[in-house]
RNA sequence: GCGGGUGUGGCGGAAUUGGUAGACGCGCCGGACUCAAAAUCCGGUUCUGGCAACAGAGUGUCGGUUCGAGUCCGACCACCCGCACCA
């Protein structure tokens, strides 16, 4: 028998599984329904080690579920949008859409040698036209339904080269590119009105037990839920009323001047005569960074005086009114009334501008008091607060809202804003409208979507090229028939994964969701996918299944019922310590001593620390080499050891000729051990030895499959190691009666277990096996709980706490047997000797402790 | 600052959820095979003492609950991640 040449076994199955199309989606049937989904890939290039565990780990869920009896949807795609492409279109003058679709062909490719079980069928790619007319078919539909609006909104201008730039792309307040100050600048905008479901989806994360904690941590803060109240402020000497969000209007004999937002429309009108004031708003609308004071501490808080002033609610006296740029627009009404005493920014802002502190909180007995520059925001006793004197903070609250009457409400204010979903760049897909001079804003009519991308454009100078493409643009207005033009923005590629899971169900259809398909596998069982989208992704997914059931296309509300959360891949830095420059791990070696050196001429490398895989470090690993040395099952079962899969994995060589040498023993295994025939009648008895290793067999299905279904794949791979030194020690001659029965049953097993895991050898061992068929269409075993119950129990025996020994005994043994046998120990005898037994503890089938002294 | 997480041998990590700490593997040490090396196979491997039987210590630190704590409770330390002037 050869040896173990992945190469040519993977290559060998992949074609064979494809000529088969055992993975092709099956037609409803009596058996349960499962969508497993990965997060789908943008289309760079070239696969990375990221891509091979999230995709390992999806698929060998699929394949598993597969076994168990599901029908499986298992689909793959590609975020087929993006900056990069354009990027690549200026450096490389190779057109976004030529560039994206030859990196999809790469990278299918590079994905089918890894050897999973996609149905290929259902593939999309969300720069397809078919998915750009369903897509704005969609946002039609939630324009028309009010879902989507127009509004100004802040953007990065960056007057160098005449564009406007993502967040992304402004690094310290410069242009990326161009190096220049970026400018806040105000353009109309596309908007998706989400705040509309912020209570919901906030709410909704209660009932996502199978989500993991930290990603609804992460959500419920950025939807950043706060319960307070609206109170309006007389402004002093005309009929002006400044309205302002507090949750803490207990406080408000606390108050000692008002702050406003520098954009807000009062700030503005106070700009108009106020010099001062003009020239702080100009100052903040300038440098968008100034906003980050995250060094800059107490000291960063600025403002201005207005010269205005409004009436406390309670008392005689009036607030000072300032601009201060602590203050944001986007939040609550873009006011507040300061109380220096109990919020630390009031008060750092007070001591920069020698503002009045007015405590009117009492620390409980026992509570220190804060030192001059601290606020105290804890609860306490109200005093120096007229009417609420003597309250705590919860009854003042209810008192403030309860006196000030129809000049107060409660209200539910939320960080979380509409998303503004329109970019303004080439490659994305269009926003479906036109606009006419005389109709406004029209919808581009259905016959005539999908709205795509001109082609004859160029990158070679900055902007956005729809801009300038005058043909691509004028349009005849499909109301009245004037001349009208296109909206040049294009829709952020979060739309265009907020709903690609859906599209899959039913990717070929002339509508953008079938409801049957929809409904068959949706809400998807499992969502596996990298932290990184732990917020934005997922909250406009949940947003989306939202807007599409109240536009009638879904009949459900959450998209995802189960997600799993997959850690980096990592791998140790290396650099030449002369110039410092980054070095590859294929270019290092280890020395003698265990000291690293550069392959090419011995000069010594610094090892760095191990770091997430990035091209910028070069500690990269590329996957297309290592499934050519190793083949793509050692990859996935390098991927699968050790680690738990949310952790993140240290990539080692070390580690990987682990899976290699390992999946070579069980190779050279199937050759020499000898099972019995295929299909025997199993014998009536086993001796002790074959028993044995029946036992392990199906201990082990019950644990791997506990192991699979968990997301515990590194303990599946202990135990299925486990079972192999098991079947590797096992004499077929020494085992004595059913040993050959029993170690064919070890043998098919181990394959079937470990099928979803390392797909291709267990094919060709199946076939080995003389199996015929696909070890990935067969059953997943059963357990027989005959073997898999305890048939002895090991008791542990401490005196005092400490183990002193064990001691055997068959299980159910009752406690007076087992004291007695504890205490018989030698050990334990000798333990108390001297002593006075004072109690035996006695835990059946667990424990013995005696308690001596 | 707020929120979340993690901490166990030289290393990655197990521990049936309060009952034998270190499964499985990497590395290392010893042995077999070999002229030799690689590969492979066998054995060992938490630390300290001891030839051994065995004894003592041990899951970031300190304390507590318990017959018994890696696991529960309290305080702290370190590192990692997310958010960050959200009124």
């Amino acid at each position: 028998m050869p040896g173990y040449k992945p190469a040519e076994l993977e290559a060998k199955w992949q074609q064979a599984w494809d000529e088969a199309e055992v993975y092709r989606t099956p037609p409803a049937s009596d058996a349960p329904d499962r969508y497993v989904l990965e997060m789908l890939p943008y289309p760079s290039g070239r696969i990375h080690m990221g891509h091979v565990r999230v995709y390992t780990l999806g698929d060998v869920l699929a394949r598993y579920s597969r076994a168990r009896g599901y029908n499986v949807l298992h689909p793959m795609g590609w975020d087929g949008f993006g900056l990069p492409a354009e990027n690549a279109a200026m450096e490389h003058g190779v057109h976004p859409a030529k560039w994206t679709w030859s990196n999809i062909e790469t990278m299918r490719a590079q994905l089918r040698s890894m050897g999973l079980s996609y149905d290929w069928d259902c593939e999309v790619a969300t720069c397809s036209p078919e998915y750009m007319r369903e897509q704005q078919r969609l946002f039609l539909k939630m324009l028309n339904a009010g879902l989507i609006y127009r509004a100004e909104a802040w953007a990065n201008w960056d007057p160098v080269e005449h564009t406007v730039l993502a967040n992304e792309q402004v690094i310290d307040g410069r242009g990326w590119r161009s190096g220049a100050l970026i400018v806040r600048r105000l353009l109309p905008q596309w908007f998706f009105r989400i705040t509309r479901y912020a209570g919901e989806l906030l709410e909704a994360l209660d009932r996502l037990p199978r989500w993991p904690e930290r990603v609804k941590t992460m959500q419920r803060n950025w939807i950043g839920r706060s319960e307070g109240a609206l109170m309006r402020f007389q402004v002093v000497g005309n009929d002006q009323e400044v309205e302002v969000f507090t949750t803490r209007p207990d406080t408000i004999f606390g108050a000692t001047f008002i702050a406003l937002s520098p954009d807000h429309p009062l700030s503005r009108t106070c700009a108009d005569t106020n010099p001062a004031v003009d020239a702080f708003i100009r100052e903040c609308t300038r440098d968008p960074g100034r906003r980050d004071h995250d060094a800059a501490g107490p000291a960063g808080k600025t403002g201005v005086d207005t010269g205005l002033h409004v009436q406390h609610p309670f008392l005689e006296r009036s607030l000072r009114v300032f601009v201060a740029d602590y203050v944001l627009m986007e939040y609550g009404t873009g006011a507040i009334f300061a109380v220096p005493a109990h919020d630390q920014r009031d008060l750092d802002f007070a001591r920069a501008h020698q503002l009045d502190v007015a405590p009117v909180v009492e620390p409980p007995p026992g509570v220190e008091h804060p030192g001059p520059d601290e606020a105290y925001v804890g609860d306490g006793t109200l005093v120096n607060s007229g009417f609420l004197d003597g309250l705590d903070v919860a009854a003042a609250k209810q008192a403030v809202i309860d006196r000030l009457g129809t000049n107060s409400k409660r209200s539910v204010q939320y960080r979380l804003h509409d998303w503004c979903a329109s970019r303004q760049r080439y490659w994305g897909c269009p926003v479906p409208v036109i606009f006419c001079p005389d109709c406004g804003v029209v919808p581009v009519p259905d016959s005539d979507l999908p709205v795509t991308l001109p082609d004859d454009v160029r990158f070679d100078q900055p902007g956005n090229p729809l801009e300038r493409h005058a043909v691509w643009k004028t349009v005849p207005c499909p109301g009245c028939g004037a001349t009208a033009e296109r909206e040049t923005q294009t829709l952020d590629t979060f739309v265009d994964s907020a709903w690609y899971y859906y599209r899959y169900t039913s990717a070929r259809a002339e509508q953008p969701l079938e409801r049957a398909a929809v409904t068959r596998w949706c809400p998807t069982f499992q969502y596996v996918g990298g932290i990184e989208h732990a917020i934005l992704h997922l909250l406009y997914a949940r947003f989306f299944t939202r807007a599409l059931r109240d536009i009638g296309e879904l009949p459900f509300d959450e998209p995802f019922d189960g997600l799993y959360c997959q850690g980096m891949v990592c791998h140790r830095t290396y650099r030449e310590p002369a110039a410092g420059t980054w070095l590859y791990p294929e270019e290092v070696e280890v020395t003698r001593n265990g000291g690293f050196r550069r392959r090419s001429d011995g000069v010594p490398v610094v090892a760095g620390r191990i770091e997430k895989m990035s091209k910028s470090r070069r500690n990269v690993v590329d996957p297309v080499d290592i499934i050519a040395t190793y083949g793509a099952d050692v990859a996935r079962l390098f991927m699968l050891s050790d680690s738990p899969p949310e952790r993140d994995l240290e990539w080692t060589t070390a580690g990987v000729e682990g899976a290699a040498r390992y999946l070579q023993r069980i190779w050279r295994a199937f050759d020499e051990l000898e099972p019995g025939p295929v299909d025997a009648v199993r014998p009536v008895s086993f001796a002790p030895a074959a028993q044995a290793l029946r036992q392990a067999t199906h201990r082990t299905i019950r644990a791997v499959e506990a192991d699979i279904e968990a997301f515990r794949h590194n303990r599946a791979v202990a135990h299925l190691r486990s079972l192999s030194n098991a079947f590797l020690r096992f004499d077929v001659p020494a085992a004595g009666a059913g040993g050959a029965w029993a170690l064919r049953e070890a043998l098919e097993t181990f394959v079937r277990l470990s099928a979803p895991l390392i797909p291709h050898l267990a094919e060709e061992l199946w076939q080995r096996l003389g199996r015929v068929g696909f070890v990935c269409q067969s059953a997943w075993p059963e357990a027989d709980p005959e073997l898999t119950t305890e048939t002895r129990a090991t008791v542990a025996v401490q005196v005092n706490g400490k183990l002193r020994g064990t001691i055997e005994v068959a299980p159910g043994t009752g406690e007076a047997d087992t004291r007695e046998a504890a205490l018989r120990l030698p050990n334990v005898v000798r333990a108390i000797e001297g002593a006075e037994v004072r109690k035996v503890i006695v835990v059946p089938d667990k424990v013995v402790n005696v308690v001596a002294r």
